[in-house]
DNA sequence: CTCGTTAGGAACCGCTTGGTCCCTAATGAA
DNA sequence: TTCATTAGGGACCAAGCGGTTCCTAACGAG
């Protein structure tokens, strides 16, 4: 046929991913985004529509990457408290100072990007329904209703701890305001 | 003296706050920022140092007339519980799909910009020690410690809300679960 | 009225942006 | 070996960026 391509898509959309979810879309110009995927203008235009088309990649590719994992986990967890499942949501990830990638789209290009803003929600409501998976299974509270109720508080704090870590909100430990309010220990 | 300056300063830091706050710090360029603030480029840099410095004059005027009024909001509120009180955080406000500045700020500018940071850091701290005053007043809890506990919840709760709310996350009834937080209902 | 001073505003600046073009290199099928 | 096809990569592009310059307009002090 013809000459194939030397690099790999999606070691390259995963260079992607890093430096948009560390930078942002706007403040990551095509310079720094090509030396993040590892290639130069021709291969890039050869292999993707466009900036923003990668972008959308890299929402995908977190998704798979990172919100699957994390579901799986939280699913998975064989703990006996769910505050103990649910503590990873709250500690510093390996790329703290990034913060949530998901977080990060819904305020900066989701307003004025119905496809991000759609693609973030969906990720968002999977990792609800995974928390919502955690409580069900520990018959936390009294009802199915109660627990979805919780789950979207819980949803609501992980994103309200990761945009405030990105201006370097000091970490509080989790641990014991995530017991009470899933009421594992008695409020004193 | 001299010719008299034409323009109100306050009224256009007044507009660039607006614009700057539906649109972010990036997406917002000169034309669509002199168009805001009602003035031309000449009379802008005649009165002001740069586009950064004006971002930081409209965090500053958001502060003086968003952040301290809220404040006074929480602080004078007369209702018996504490749920009463905080719920206008988390109802649409009339510059509803803006989000809140502070948050967008600390997400899109704050992690490259260190005067940000701090700035939007103080704010959170003034929202949250309006809070936690909320709670002091009404005795929620059994201690000092664990209202700043609740305090620093909510606060995140709030960040949390409005950060999914630029992205059309629905908007729950947050009144039952102000409650349930608050423990002014009796857990089911 | 005169004149020094400052605001207003348009033209202009160098630079950066995202994206295209086109030539060359590398491949596999015939 | 030949050749059609596609990847790689640098040069190039128009448009947009934030910011400056400079001329004119409008004022107030004298």
């Amino acid at each position: 046929m013809a000459r194939p391509r030397e690099f790999d898509i999606d070691q390259a959309i995963d260079g992607a991913m890093e430096i948009f979810w560390r930078q942002g879309f706007k403040a990551t110009n095509m310079p720094y985004l090509l030396m993040a995927m590892g290639l130069t203008r021709g291969s890039f235009y050869k292999a993707f529509e466009d900036k923003e088309s990668v972008y959308f990649k890299t929402l995908e590719h977190y998704d798979e990457k990172v919100v699957t994992t994390t579901v799986a986990m939280l699913e998975g967890c064989t703990a006996a408290k769910a505050s103990d499942c649910l503590m990873p949501l709250f500690s510093q990830s390996p790329k703290s100072g990034y913060g949530c990638f998901i977080c990060n789209a819904m305020v900066e290009v989701a307003p004025e990007n119905p496809k991000v803003a759609e693609k973030t929600q969906d990720m968002a409501q999977r990792l609800k329904t995974a928390i919502k998976t955690v409580l069900d299974k520990r018959n936390v509270g009294s009802s199915s209703a109660q627990r979805a109720d919780l789950a979207d508080v819980i949803l609501h704090l992980y994103f309200g701890f990761q945009a405030m870590g990105k201006s370097g909100w000091p970490h509080e430990d989790w641990s014991e305001r995530l017991k009470r309010l899933l009421e594992e220990t008695a409020p004193a």
